[in-house]
DNA sequence: GCAGTATTTAGAATTGTTCTAAACTTCTTG
DNA sequence: CAAGAAGTTTAGAACAATTCTAAATACTGC
């Protein structure tokens, strides 16, 4: 109805992961309600909180694979700190400095003009916006 | 003549630094020719090539002071390190992904429209353009 | 079910960065 | 310029995020 289908295990298997027992607590986590940004020990804290607890190394395993899979991105906004993004569309980020929250805005609305071409012999792969804002 | 003067203990000195020896050799490198972006390691091996060798928790320290004092700011564009720009004016960033090289390119060309406003309760702090390229 | 392969896991290892506390420098003041 | 006070440097330990290792366990296709 939403167009995310809550067949885990066929996500997986269609993204080429077999649908282990952690990886669909994880990707229910991720995928069942809305867009999400979250840090690994972040998503570690939610797993175990579930009947089924998986390991901090399942965890960053995981969210490697997803991200490498094409069903996560990975947004760098802070030094020492990954946050993954369950939004792959297009879009960008607000990010609120002394709490390190990320907020997406669709990226339809900005208008980007007059970016020089990249150097030479490089193509391009994405143009990351990110608004920094303070309390 | 060029508006860097080369005077640097001055120079710290005005940044509220006492200007030590491992300060100045750092400064000299940092800004004595043009803009760069360096990381911590790469700073620190490039100054024990020098007659004066200065341990890698100066170099760091070091780096966080003079961001601290408006000498420099800092980028992060990739999980896991931090780059320290010489360049503190306006402007953007090519990010080479595999080789993590960074290059500038100046913001006064570039129009950004369209942004939403900040979240309730925020004020903007800083808008960074990331231009990832690969090669 | 079995074999074959992929995955999970605890714990060790690695990496980038910060901390600690003792030695050393720089600055101030007389 | 001699102290003394305050700031800085340093080696090494500590820390935080992430990855690696290798042994145990779980999936898959037959
Ligand atoms: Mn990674
Ligand atoms: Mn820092
Ligand atoms: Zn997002
Ligand atoms: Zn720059």
């Amino acid at each position: 109805m939403n167009g995310n289908s809550p067949d885990f295990p066929a996500r997986l298997r269609a993204a080429g992961l077999r649908p282990t027992r952690q990886r669909v607590a994880l990707a229910r986590l991720l995928f069942e309600s809305g867009h999400r940004h979250v840090t690994a020990e972040g998503l570690h804290v939610e797993v175990k909180a579930t009947r089924m607890p998986v390991s901090l190394a399942t965890v960053y395993n995981a969210l490697n694979q997803f991200r490498d899979a094409g069903l996560l991105r990975e947004v760098v906004v802070a030094p020492g700190r990954s946050y993954f993004d369950t939004n792959i569309g297009h879009h960008h980020h607000f990010f609120i400095e002394p709490d390190g929250e990320l907020h997406d805005f669709p990226s339809d609305k900005v208008t980007i003009a007059g970016l020089p071409t990249p150097p030479k012999g490089t193509r391009l792969s994405r143009v990351d916006v990110i608004v920094r804002v303070r309390r």
